[in-house]
DNA sequence: ATCGAAATAT
DNA sequence: GATATTTCGA
């Protein structure tokens, strides 16, 4: 499975959101807002009636929203540590309290968003991005995962905090290489990894020589590569080369204008791309999609985004 | 098969 | 943030 395929399949309509608001007339509001995004919505009144609707699985979710003032036996922090703990849904709180200090932690204790009361349509609009991330996270540990089991299969050496994959369960570690490799291990020291090539300046003039004879047009990886008849290069370093190379022409010429690409479009939604949700700029953490590209966040460490920032109200004293 | 653009990694 | 690599559609 790759990223781009989880982009591509993303559809932001219809997702189906499990909302739960003791309050009659704020459960209806919430509940239409969702709906004119296109959520699936099931509404429910208690805490209790959520978790087993969570738990039961007769039906699944990809996102709960929650006001949190319950009158009930489980309170709102308790409601997202459970939820937190049993399952991997992002959980959206609302509620009326705007204190700084609740905020922060709810988003400590998991909360993907903290949307005070009154909820605003601008809001529930964004709220898709949250699962998106939630796939692309997932997607990433499962890469991750990925190549640690590959790295251990050449190189035993670190096996730091995945205690879960290669740690052993009783005495001493059992982790066994499953693969018979040992007949070519040796050449494989030989070979290392593949290198990082370095474009140094003798071989960037090999390059714009090839280039040159081919004329700047025509020029292309498979004939610059034979022209410049280097050993270890591949076509790909060429291919790599040659596009930074015509692209820094471009740049010369005032050719290029650097903008924001839009992004894909599914059913007439805008579908977040991998960086827009992830390269926020260090001081502002701003997201970069079009979508809610002047709202700005409060960035709380490590689980930090979506809160906007016009939304808290800073304890006034008087 | 291989190019070029764009995403991703270092 | 620049530069190299990888991916992917055409």
């Amino acid at each position: 499975m790759k990223l781009s395929s989880i982009e591509a399949s993303f559809n932001p309509h219809g997702l189906r959101a499990l909302l739960v608001d003791h309050n009659p007339t704020s459960l209806l509001i919430l509940s239409k807002m969702l709906q004119f995004y296109h959520y699936q919505v099931t509404q429910c009144r208690r805490p209790r009636e959520a978790l087993s609707l969570i738990r039961n699985g007769l039906s699944k979710f990809d996102i709960v929203i929650s006001c949190v003032d319950f009158s009930s036996d489980i309170n709102g922090v308790q409601f997202l540590e459970i939820i937190d703990r049993e399952t991997s849904l992002p959980v959206v709180i609302v509620s009326a309290d705007d204190r700084k200090e609740t905020i922060i932690e709810y988003v400590k204790k998991g909360a993907c968003a903290y949307l005070p009361k009154p909820v605003r349509m601008e809001d529930i609009q964004l709220l898709w991005q949250h699962v998106a991330r939630k796939e692309v996270l997932r997607f990433r540990q499962m890469k991750q995962i990925d190549n640690t089991v590959e790295n251990g299969e050449t190189d035993s050496s670190n096996c730091g905090e995945e205690k879960e994959f290669c740690g052993s369960s009783d005495g001493g570690p059992v982790l066994v290489d499953r693969r018979r490799k040992d007949r070519d291990e040796e050449q494989d020291k030989v070979e290392r990894k593949k290198q990082r090539l370095v474009w140094t300046d003798e071989l960037h003039q090999q390059f714009l020589d090839a280039v040159e004879q081919l004329g700047n047009n025509n020029a292309v990886p498979k004939k610059v590569l034979e022209l410049m008849n280097v050993p270890g290069l591949t076509r790909e370093n060429v291919a790599s080369h040659l596009q930074k190379y015509r692209l820094n022409l471009k740049k010369q010429s005032g050719y290029v204008q650097e903008s924001t690409p839009v992004p894909n479009s599914v059913s007439g939604v805008s579908v977040i791309r991998q960086n827009e949700l992830f390269q926020r700029t260090p001081s502002t953490t701003q997201l970069q999609s079009p979508l809610v590209l002047d709202q700005y966040y409060m960035d709380l460490g490590s689980n930090s985004i979506l809160i906007p920032n016009d939304r808290f109200h800073e304890p006034n004293h008087c």
